[in-house]
DNA sequence: ACTTTTAGTCCATAATCTGTACTTATCCTG
DNA sequence: CAGGATAAGTACAGATTATGGACTAAAAGT
């Protein structure tokens, strides 16, 4: 809670950040436009304007004829030249790693497949070293300075601390000197939400799905994803869906994850890719066992519907090539279900960014930062 | 979104709420620990106390010793003797307005009872107003004056609008001139939830359940209601139960509602105090009925908790009078199913506030608007 | 060429906070 | 009980930042 008084430096620091998030929301503006979005005077915003240019936030980009008459403006964009920030990934089978400038393009993108499943937490973290400090010498050579990096892990994470990573069979691992930039550590589905934000096609608050091993979903509402208390909310997975159902590995019975987890949409199989050719091929039990899972799926969301009220439903994981044949029953469920509570059910839509999604989130959590504290993140 | 330029006087604005947010938050503090608290100069929390002492928001209230050594301090604390909040609420059978001081004492209550069954609007608006002017008449004579006031209503509001209530027939009322200070209008769930925070004993964040004929919750997270993309979040009656379970009126089947709504639990009894008279003797049916309903609390609240992730889940509504016969059942369902995912379950506690919590936690948001921005609300 | 219009800058001024010095009030020590 | 130590609160000059009107710049229309 921000309990912090307001004093001349931390006035400008605000006003820097207003000028920045008016470019990054709409766009490139003139200093005049600018002025007028801000309600601050054309002189306050020339100034703002110039300390963003020469920490290369910002770039001016010709001329732009506003109305019929007058003097042009001169544009003022993202600059995507001169700063960016690292995403880094650790999960079951790659490490990965991206460089994303400040107008959120991705600049370089580098995966290392691998075994990471009850790994040696130092050993792993020291591939992911190696790995942030070559991706960082690369971001250099093409011009840009890494002034920041997130890395996301498959586990529950908590004051900077990976409390417990099931999969990797890791618990209670700091993770520290990993880069020497500002740094930060997050949940993989967390972040995967917020990589479908900023890098996907989203625009209001949704709903992400992520189908893995076990099922979670980060609610992204006003531009980040809600936690919860402890940070353990949007466990979708354990979502009762038959009261007296199944036993599952969380303690209750019929939960979301026993009819939809990966393990019931696989059965014998050893592959989601496996999964999709026999789809392809209507194969009749493979047909049936994503019915299922997509009817389950649609009894769990409504239920998550009507807690959550999300303007859309994206489904990501391995439910995105599913996603063909999850859709209808997903949909139809939702649909009769809600259909007397509200004008429409929410759109169900598939996962834009794939399995990029973490990392790309990760980034883009550092270009977040940097652009609501400019002030803070570049040195001003 | 606020993208607007921080000014001299927007920061002038800003440091007051900082300084009346730090007395409400903590209580009475000197000039001295203010500043030390806010990270202001001990002369600018002067300057602003200064301010606030003349609009009477604080007062200053005899001196304290902090340490061992030195000049006492004086404290300085909210006012409970100038400005205050008028709280209304129509609901079925009553309609109800209070006054509440900014220390969020309650000074006068006023409840008329009514059947406001499929009503007419202008008419009920009509007895409203003039319970508002008569309750602001005697506030006035009790040396406060009313700076603004808000209403609970039982239906769905948008953007200042009654789009619809049901149980009182009403659909898309506008409510205007009910008073002349600033005015607002919310549902009454979310009002009850935010009674139950600043009239309760409650400190973190929680999900407040509000049993009446339908079952609404208002999830309470960082000191406001969590409401969704479209407002209709909390919709916890409607949490599938039993996927092929028996219809309910919203068109899904086997929700909550259907289990543990007011109809389920009263049968043929006519009133809940004509249950809780049943329970109390041990009718085998009613402890039945109990039982049945505590039972689907708890699979819906485990969906909920996986979900929203509350630390707390506050009982209300029909559920208050109700709670010692349904908190066992509700408490062991939930302990068996989220046993391995977490420490413990959230605590199941009764809400404080009881009938009162919407009308209460109507005057309470505008207290909370007061200290949020004094300057606005205050004309300084 | 002259007017109109809009963008951007200059500079004196205003609002607000800061920092140091000072006054006030209390306790402690000898 | 005088003198010192300590802390609260105030006064005032100074620093920081935004404002507002005047000014310059660049384009289009006449």
């Amino acid at each position: 809670m921000s309990s912090r008084g307001v004093r001349h430096d931390s006035m400008r620091a605000r006003n820097l950040a207003v000028v920045l998030a008016t470019i990054h929301r709409s766009g490139p503006h003139t200093r005049a436009s600018l002025a007028e979005r801000t309600g601050l005077t054309k002189t306050t915003v020339s100034s703002l304007v110039a300390d963003l240019l020469e920490a290369g936030a910002v770039a001016e980009s010709g001329a732009v004829r506003a109305g019929e008459r007058g003097r042009p403006g001169v544009a003022v964009s993202l600059s995507g030249h001169r700063v960016a920030a690292l995403g880094l990934e650790i999960n079951i089978d790659y490490l990965a790693a991206c460089v994303v400038d400040l107008t959120r393009t991705v600049r370089l993108r580098r995966i290392i497949p691998a075994d990471n499943r009850n790994s040696d937490p130092a050993a792993i973290l020291e591939s992911l070293r190696a790995l942030a400090k070559e991706t960082t010498a690369e971001a250099a050579a093409a011009g840009l300075r890494v002034i920041g990096a997130a890395l996301a892990v498959p586990g529950l994470v908590e004051g900077g601390m990976l409390r417990s990573a099931p999969h990797l069979g890791w618990r209670d691992v700091r993770v520290s000197d990993l880069v020497d930039v500002p740094f930060e550590i997050d949940n993989e589905a967390n972040l995967a939400a917020l990589g479908e934000l900023w890098f996907g096609p989203r625009e209001s608050d949704f709903l992400y799905v992520s189908g893995e091993i076990g099922i979670g979903a980060g609610l992204v509402v006003q531009g980040g994803v809600f936690k919860g208390t402890y940070g353990l909310a949007g466990e979708l997975g354990h979502v009762v869906v038959v009261p007296d159902g199944p036993g599952c590995r969380c303690g209750g019975r019929g939960c979301l994850e026993v009819y939809a987890g990966q393990d019931a949409l696989l059965g014998d199989l050893g592959s989601v890719r496996e999964l999709v050719g026999r789809l392809e091929s209507g194969d009749q039990a493979a047909l049936e066992a994503c019915r299922r899972a997509g009817h389950a799926l649609g009894v769990a969301l409504t239920s998550a519907v009507h807690l959550l009220d999300p303007g859309t439903i994206v489904l990501g994981g391995i439910f995105a090539p599913l996603f063909p044949w999850l859709a209808a029953p997903v949909s139809d469920g939702l649909g009769t279900r809600l259909a007397q509570m509200r004008g429409a059910p929410p759109d169900v839509v598939v996962s834009a960014t794939g399995s990029d999604a973490a990392v790309l989130g990760a980034a883009g959590l550092v270009i977040q930062q940097i652009i609501a504290e400019p002030a803070k993140l570049l040195g001003l």
